[in-house]
This record gives structure tokens, sequence and C-alpha cells, in this order.
DNA sequence: AATTATAATTAAACTAGTTTAATATAATTT
DNA sequence: AAATTATATTAAACTAGTTTAATTATAATT
């Protein structure tokens, strides 16, 4: 893959761990590019996820249907954030999610394939995946503490504190179902707040 | 460390990597014994956590008490899991949960002082790490998931067939703070269900 | 500019789960 | 065995959030 679209990936890898130029070159081979149109799933639920993105530009939800056919939001990724199943991915079994995109969506993608391989040769990223994974499952049981601890409202709150840049993003809908509240009781929170 | 005592942990780990004998015995110079008694605190709220704990026999909750001093529940750790405020221990920052021992306990402890000394040691158990928070973090989404789409009767009864041995060790009002709900409605619950 | 589709608001009736409080049942301690 | 402490049950009043349905606003399409 071009070395100037995989920057991003890069910079971020290098915040952990720090790549030689022989590396990156190897890391560049395994690589690929895609772009999606908004609307387009870069996973569907059923099938098995071969990939690891990695958000260079747009915007992903990731989602659940369940028997009701009720969306459920458990992600969004913008730039700089990964999006895949990776249940999915480890165990190369049928996925639980969606990965749709919101906007026209440039990933980099690791294939399922070639990631051994890829550790093999750079045994470093075996080291970089541990620790963003690690920060990923701590953000996953804090969430879990959230929903337990805190009511609708300021669950919205910490949601608008902590990705503003993605509250501008998507509708307002999206939000509620991320929040696991109905849109209609956003809005009711919002023009609560709207008085305080 | 006891190579007898920490069997349990190199047969857990020998399902992901394949240690050599001359590793095992490495990993046992890296790794401390300790024994809990019923009620004690491996980790309390506030502190640092040093640790990352493997159960070898006994039973923990890992807590964390709201403004209200309400607490919730956010996992059991029994044999062969494990427990530890990883937010706190990967950041070294203040953890947000205790973890308190529900029976007498027996744990193998890795420390964050020479975790790294180990990584660089034996590299394979920075894959084997890898690859147990992989499903660890799966494990949590997927924990999302059902507090979205699932009524608390259908929680509960998740739960009762995913761990039916944990059940059996500890008192009912925690699996009410488990799944998030009140101990009183658990109770209810359960009288329902004993009438169909 | 008019039309259609999508998103957001409002409000009334409803329900899953909480709160409070009293009672019953185990389990421990003396 | 009696007394104390911890756990579990029951029921009535309550509330946070849902459902349904109608209305309005916004954006996209012709």
């Amino acid at each position: 893959m071009n070395k100037q679209k995989a920057q991003p990936l890069i910079d971020y890898i290098n915040k952990y761990v720090l790549l030689t130029p022989e590396e990156e070159n190897i890391l560049l081979s395994f690589i690929r590019f895609r772009r999606y149109l908004k609307g387009q799933y870069i996973v569907q639920q059923g099938d098995v996820c071969k990939h690891e993105c990695f958000v260079l530009s747009g915007c992903t939800k990731t989602f659940y249907l369940d028997e009701e056919g009720q969306e459920h939001i458990i992600m969004f990724s913008i730039e700089d954030w990964w999006a895949s199943d990776m249940g999915s991915f480890i165990t190369q079994t049928p996925a639980d999610f969606n990965i749709q995109c919101l906007e026209h969506t440039e990933l980099v993608m690791f294939s399922y394939d070639t990631i051994e391989d890829l550790y093999a040769k750079i045994p470093k990223l075996e080291r970089f995946f541990r620790q963003i994974i690690e920060k990923a499952f701590v953000a996953s049981q804090k969430r879990i503490v959230r929903n337990f601890s805190l009511t609708a409202k300021d669950q919205y709150l910490y949601f608008k504190e902590q990705y503003p840049e993605i509250e501008q993003r998507i509708p307002q809908y999206m939000v509620a179902s991320y929040l696991g509240i109905t849109k209609e009781f956003l809005s009711k929170i919002k023009s609560q707040l709207a008085l305080e």
C-alpha cells in the first residue's frame, strides 16, 4: 500500500511501538487500502469478519439487529479508530455485528489470512495490538459501569463531552441507539436540558 | 514460585502458546503465589493496581461504589479466571474498582514492575496476553449487547446458563448487582419463573 | 418551488424495574 | 438452644424510560 495514505496509521502505531523504516515497508506490503461509499457495509451480521480496519477518514457505525429487528448501535468509528467485529475476526465465526458507513470512508485493512505472518515478521505489532486492545477492553468495562450507574441524561452528557465531534456528524436517533434509549426520550432529555 | 502450585496457570497458558521447560522456569521466577482470606481486598478503589492475578482457587468479586455508596458488581472470578483492575494496571493510576474475596482465595500474581521484563524474556507471553484480552474484550462487548437487548429476566436466565457454578457459590443479592437490577426485583423474577 | 422522504419534537398512556418497608428464613455466634 | 446477623421474599406506591401516535421541522429529489 501507498505510504502517504498509510501515514496516519503509521503515526498511530508509532505512539505505541517504534517501527524501523524497514518494518514500515513490511507493514505496507501487508495492508490494503479501501474506500467505501456512504451506506455501504464493511461487515454484515452472519458473515465472517475477515479484516480489522483502521479508519483514515469518514465514519462508521457498528450495530446489532435484535429479534424484533431493532437496531442497537454499539460503537461509532471515525478517523484513527478501528472498525471490526473482533469476536468474529478472532474466531472466524459469523459476525454478531454489522458495520456500515455513515459517510464516505477510507480504510486500511489487515487481513485475517496474513496477520499471523505479519506478527511473525514484526513481533512488535503483537505488542501494539495487545496495548490497543487493553485500552479497548478498559473502555468497554467503563461503559458497562456507566450503563449501571448513570441516568440516561447523565449518559448523554458524558457522550457529548467525550465525543463532541461524533455528535456533530450523526443523526440524533443514532445517539439514542448508542445510549440504549429511545429517540423520543433523548429528545425529551434535550428539551429539559435546554431549560436548565 | 513453586511449580506444582503454578500448574493450573501453566496449563492455561499452554492452551494459547507452548512454553518450553526453560520458559516455564523463567515464568516461575517472575510470579508470586498469594493466599487471601474471605473478605480481604486484593485491590481497593483509589489504590493503584500493581498486579494482575490469576485465580487458582476461591472466588472474588470486582465492584464499583457509586456516589450514593451503591455497590455495582462488574465481574466474578473463580478458578482459571483473572482478577485485576486492568485500567489501573496499564496506566498505573488509581483504580475504579475494588476486588474482594468471597471465599478463601489462592492467586498467582504478575507484578507491574517486572512484567515488561517478563515480556522481554518470553515474547510469546505478549501473544498470550493479547489473545486473552481479545477474548475478554469480546465478552465485554457482548455483555453490553445483552444489557441493551434483553429483559432482566432473560439476562438472569443467561447468567444461570453461562455460569451455573458461580450462582451456587454467591448470595443472590450479588447476582442482582451483577445483572444491574435490585435484589427485590431478582427475587420477583425467580418467583415468577418458579410458576412457569 | 413543490414533493417526498428523513429526522426531530411533543404528549398521553403505559410498563419494567425501583423504592420503601415489613416479614420470613437461613446462617453464625454466643 | 437462644440470640444476633446476614440473606431472601412479598407487596404497595412510585418513577425512569417506552410505546404509540400525531405534528413539525429539515433535508433531499424532481
